[in-house]
RNA sequence: GGGGAGUUACGCUAACCUGGUAGACUACCAGCUUUGGGAGCUGGCCACCCGAGUUCAAAUCUCGGACUCCCCA
């Protein structure tokens, strides 16, 4: 059997999604298993996608204003304690190091599930007078949360790579105003990069983050009709500036407690990306982030060798300064061979060189999102690969659009909400009047959770009722299954 | 949190029920012939998840653990 190839995957996208996903990711070499359970190993090609997201994201925070600052990885259990809801929702995951050599540690030290407490503690030094603010810091690291779900590589795993930003502001208005500036660098990152559509909004009281008072999130529908956070944003009001005795002297010369808030992207949009544009012959990668945006096959027999591989150099230096190019120029494999192998980790586009192409002074040029073939004249190659390139990126984010859009079901009704979560799968859009009772409900019938209230929608509200309880509508939520 | 399935070489697997030499395909390495959608031949390399028990003898039977996957909350 052909499905014996240790790198063809053996299973269609649409038949089992979970089974191929992991056999995508794999079988391409993008990520591989450790001995440590839930803790996965990012190989080149993804760890070049997120070197890229990182470059580009952190050039729009410098933009913005936003400095980079690095904190310990360790942090002393009193320190984590100090904010009570905070330190309610990580405990259980929580990883402590608790002896060094054969002696044990007077105070046990927690691995950072994420540093607002080591962080705070130090601003609380650093800011005296409201000429301190606005303080504007982000890190780029790893924080380890031991989840008990089972691990999934890149969407849940217990170490994992992210921004973490944190900033302090003088007024509530100042630190609000932030908002959109941060969400707006997140959507860009996701269109533009990632080739990922996704809706942003706020979310319920009780999916917001511990210790947060209002979370902001963007949200993502995988292949099987899922949802999956991604990148966040917590207003976090004065509850850590109260609980780490964050103040300054303001401009009439009273002690105020800052307004702080925190933002992140994490490498679980690696995941993401990779599900969604993914099919059957493997892997689709956005040019933006792909290692190797084009890849040159030279195709040739005995007689013609010689001759096509030194046209085929020629062809890759003319193209290298313009784009991220690879000449595949291995002779143990077949033209056929590569060209699997290629699609399978997601190179967006392929270059054919062979005797024929070179006669007529052309190459063959295929796209990896829709397999279209192109014959190119090799004067026109830097125009054209560069057109096909940008093609593909944006058709990959219409694509994903087009699919949350297509699976966003507008309901009016209880008995829709219960058909549609249970039976179809996507997003329930409906009218809801705030209450947790009513969103209880929906998770205790349906087992979906209210993912966000997406921002562009909030006007339908008005006048309509909860589709769950009857009475006036305040909100529109969207309700999903989670990933 | 609850339940189920599984783990043999890089990968997919055979032998397990009925205890006794771990076999095939693929990959990898070497050589020769090949090369426009996963080429062929010859030779070579690599494995029983960990621990305990039963036994003359354990991949195989029993118990425990680790890890992976699936389903439900």
């Amino acid at each position: 059997m052909e499905d014996n190839k240790p790198n063809k995957i053996s299973i269609k996208k649409s038949d089992d999604f979970s089974q191929w996903y992991i056999q995508a990711i794999i079988k391409s070499e993008f990520m591989d298993y450790t001995s440590v359970s839930g803790a996965f190993a990012l190989r080149p090609d993804s760890y070049f996608i997120w070197e890229a997201v990182q470059k580009a994201t952190d050039e729009l925070f410098k933009n913005e204003g936003i400095l980079n600052v690095y904190f310990p990885l360790l942090i002393p259990e009193k320190l984590l304690e100090k904010e009570k809801e905070h330190i309610e929702g990580f405990s259980p995951e929580v990883a402590w190091v608790t002896e060094t050599g054969n002696s044990k540690l007077d105070e046990r030290l927690a691995i950072r599930p994420t540093s607002e407490t080591i962080m705070y503690d130090s601003f609380s030094k650093w800011i005296r007078s409201w000429r301190d603010l606005p303080l504007r810091y982000n890190q780029w690291n790893n924080v380890i949360r031991w989840e008990f779900r089972h691990p999934t590589p890149f969407l849940r795993t217990r170490e994992f790579l992210w921004n973490e930003g944190h900033t302090v502001f003088a007024t509530k208005e100042e630190a609000e105003g932030e908002r959109d500036a941060i969400l707006g660098i997140y959507q860009k990152i996701l269109e533009e990069y990632f080739a990922l559509y996704g809706v942003a909004g706020k979310k319920t009281d009780s999916e917001k983050f511990a210790g947060a008072e209002a979370t902001y999130s963007i949200e993502h529908l995988m292949p099987d009709g899922s949802a999956i956070q991604g990148p966040d944003f917590h207003s976090d009001g004065q509850r850590f500036a109260v609980a780490f005795d964050i103040k300054f002297l303001n401009k009439d010369g009273k002690q105020s407690y800052a307004y702080q808030n925190t933002f992140a992207i994490s490498t679980r949009e690696i995941g993401v990306m990779l599900a969604t544009h993914g099919d059957d012959r493997g892997l689709v990668v956005p040019p933006k982030l792909s290692r190797i945006q084009c890849v040159i096959i030279p195709i040739y027999n005995d007689e013609s060798k010689v001759h096509v591989i030194e046209e085929a150099k020629i062809l890759y230096k003319k193209i290298k300064g313009r784009m991220r190019v690879h000449l595949d120029d291995r002779d143990s494999y077949s033209p056929g061979w590569k060209f699997n192998e290629w699609e399978l980790r997601g190179v967006p586009l392929r270059i054919e060189i062979g005797p024929k192409d070179i006669q007529k002074k052309s190459v063959v040029a295929v796209r990896r999102d829709n397999g279209e073939k192109f014959t190119i004249k090799v004067a026109d190659i830097i125009e054209k690969t560069e057109e096909l390139l940008k093609a593909i990126q944006e058709n990959l984010y219409k694509k994903s659009k087009n699919f949350v859009d297509s699976n966003t079901h507008e309901v009016k009704t209880y008995q829709q909400i219960k058909d549609v979560l249970t039976k179809k799968g996507g997003f329930v859009q409906t009218p809801w009047c705030g209450s947790k009772d009513c969103e209880a409900k929906v998770k205790r019938d349906t087992a979906a959770k209210a993912t966000n209230m997406p921002f562009d929608v909030q006007d339908k509200a008005k006048g309509k009722s909860c589709a769950i309880c009857g009475s006036s509508a305040k909100f529109i939520v969207n309700f999903a299954k989670s990933y």
